[in-house]
DNA sequence: GTCTATAGCCAGATAGAC
DNA sequence: GTCTATCTGGCTATAGAC
């Protein structure tokens, strides 16, 4: 197989994906229709049906790429780039990672709660939203278990248990994040992530 | 008007809307056809349409009924019995309320996510949702003030900003919930509902 | 108010030429 | 691989008898 076929490939793939994800955003996952899809992508029928073979099969791409290469990977730089980060500086650079995403100037928010919602009847979709959360949220796990070792002398048993208990507690700031961003046009992103690191750095184990 | 109409209109509805929910239960809003809908409430077409003049009207009575009589008052009853509550019992009783909630045998929150995700799309039912998440929120308000000046003798200022600040932490864990119970098949509600509160007990303004 | 039957539409997906 | 043209099916909503 040529290499460049593969390459092509991809690219065709991302573009259809990136245009259905500007269409979610705009109308909603079910008011998108595939004429919608078509005519963002600049494609055909024809050629996007070689690509993929269904809607949901686009919607599941979506929902692969969207926050690719964001909110974990901005937890991981974090803690590979300073010493021992605490539950508060996570939380604050994983709300500023998914609050700077955008497709087409509007929040991912508004994507992301259509896809859960999609989960929610999809299998394929909800296994793929169930990684990215359980992905995050271990990634969340690491740094607060040798936080709390290291800068309050925990137990590593204590540690553990502390970290899960934490870890599950950003993982509800971030959701709710989503949602109220979401559902509130006026949501104050701002004064959430502010109020909701300081309540969290307030927290000792 | 004789009355019996206005009553007998009331559980038409009602009934149309119960049958509506169960369907969005078991297969989706967006995969719920009208005759789904039909079929389920034991109705027709035709009757169904003297009640509801679209399938969007349904959802949205969906949306109204859904946690009727359930979280806040909830909330608001702990209030009346008890003396001055913590945000550690709110939020667990919220929680609790939230967790028994069926909708035939489907927890609620599978529900409760399609319309969040229809309510992005749907400006209806995005105040609707908006006025439901408020009201809870401003049903834990009171209570957190007055326990934050009661029980920790905060001035009333410092109550009301520490009282913001945690009733947008225990909507969010509350959206966490129902994302997550909704997400994850084998969600731990139990101890997602101890850590919960245990966490928040564990603050003090 | 409720029924049956159906209009009318638009969706997702395919066929076949290039 | 991509195009245009089109099929098929199911959807929401209505018409009109009772």
């Amino acid at each position: 197989m040529p290499k460049v076929t593969e390459q092509y490939k991809d690219n065709r793939r991302a573009q259809i994906t990136a245009a259905a994800a500007r269409c979610f955003a705009a109308k909603g996952v079910h008011r998108t229709s595939m004429s919608d899809i078509i005519a963002e992508s600049g494609l055909s029928a024809g050629a996007i049906y070689n690509h993929f073979k269904s809607k949901q099969e686009i919607t599941v791409s979506v929902g692969a790429t969207l926050i690719k290469g964001r909110v974990l990977e901005a937890v991981q730089a974090l803690e590979s780039e300073a010493g021992p980060v605490g539950p508060g500086q996570l939380l604050g650079r994983a709300l500023r990672e998914l609050d700077s995403g955008r497709v087409d100037d509007q929040p991912l928010s508004a994507v992301i709660i259509q896809l859960w919602a999609e989960a929610v009847v999809d299998e394929t979709l909800m296994v793929l939203m169930q990684q990215q959360i359980r992905t995050i949220r271990t990634g969340f796990v690491g740094p607060i278990k040798r936080w709390a070792r290291e800068v309050h002398g925990q137990t590593p048993a204590r540690a553990a248990r502390w970290a899960d208990e934490v870890s599950q507690l950003l993982i509800s700031m971030a959701t709710g994040y989503v949602i109220q961003r979401a559902l509130f046009p006026d949501f104050d992103r701002r004064k959430y992530i502010a109020d909701a690191q300081r309540i969290i750095t307030s927290m000792t184990p």
